[in-house]
DNA sequence: GGAGAACCTGAGTCAACGCTCATTTTACCG
DNA sequence: CGGTAAAATGAGCGTTGACTCAGGTTCTCC
């Protein structure tokens, strides 16, 4: 990882940041189908500093969504650190959900093979966040012993997905992951 | 409902349903973006056809889905009179699961609002079909009282969902599903 | 079999979108 | 300041995809 290259003039960062914010945006509320134009007029510049910045749409959208993840693993950091022991993992599955029925683009993210991007590693950073949460629970015993990451990974995806895509309610949310919580906790 | 109309001319009948699967199978693989004019070519028509018989895609995609609830509702039907009682529900969920895994369309059927189309009061038919299989379970003993239909329709679009996008292995869908069961059930 | 309506055909129209580039503007350094 | 390279601008190009329509083809019914 060369550490960023070249040092940006001023107004070529400040607008780098508003395209970040705005495509993020625009993204969110229109899915990832939304026009390129969009995102410029949003940011307040023209296109072609948009296509100057990110040579291509797919560029846009990945730079988008390595930001998105940053955040995310920083929320994990976080929950581990303050969450009662056990309830990170539960912890943080209701804040993603909750996140994504309003932010379409975490679903994008967590559905990298359906976007056809491919965010450096995306998964797999994910991946091991979500690993350790899990161990963690299952070391307090909150989580069954007998559930492994990949269907931990796949429920989390499936439900962010359900979340966006049919825009539940916060009470759906809540009795929707009441029972996939009773499914990853001892009887 | 009026009884359709006007019986079609023997060709124009063949077409229709020529473009109906074709549009099927090209709609599962390449989702709802892929073009009119692809759907033409594999019914082997011109794309005039297609448009002669629905008038803007939008009307194509509601059809194709039409008829896809239509067999899932006879699914249902079946399920609910040949699986033990109580078990019609996980029957019908698991068998769902799978069939999105394939079929592309399903997931948009269920994901409705987001597709934009809405295929006449598809979810509405869903829903209480759907229903009747959950009262049966709880009726049974299989699946806890106080669980209602509209987290098991959620989890439902979720988990189809999720299979789709993540192209999950069969042994992934039920370690998922598993998980989903038993949250469903009662300790 | 023949008239006429229903249907099919496919080149063409139009709009949207990703992306380019010649020109102009702006930040930075001495 | 003035010079210069980096950055911004926005009209425009090429492509793609939904949809149309004038003219040819096929079914149907007597």
């Amino acid at each position: 990882m060369p550490a960023d290259a070249k040092p940006l003039r001023a107004d070529a960062a400040r607008n780098r940041a508003r395209i970040l914010t705005a495509g993020a945006q625009v993204f969110s509320e229109r899915g990832p189908a939304a026009s390129t134009e969009e995102v410029a007029n949003r940011a307040g510049v023209a296109i072609g500093t948009v296509f100057r910045h990110f040579p291509t749409k797919a560029d846009l959208l990945r730079a988008i969504m390595k930001d998105l993840l940053d955040r995310l693993l920083s929320d994990v950091d976080g929950l581990l650190r303050d969450s009662a022991p056990g309830d990170a993992l539960f912890a943080f599955f209701t804040g993603l959900v909750a996140h994504a029925a309003r932010q379409k683009t975490v679903v994008d993210l967590l559905a990298e093979a359906g976007s056809g991007l491919n965010v450096p590693d995306a998964v797999g950073r994910l991946e091991r966040s979500v690993g350790s949460l899990l161990e963690e629970a299952q070391q307090a015993g909150t989580v069954r012993r007998d559930v492994a990451l990949p269907e931990v990974m796949a429920l989390l995806a499936a439900v962010c997905q359900g979340a966006v895509q049919g825009g539940w309610p916060p009470d759906l949310q809540t009795r929707t992951l009441a029972v996939v919580f009773t499914g990853l906790t001892p009887r």
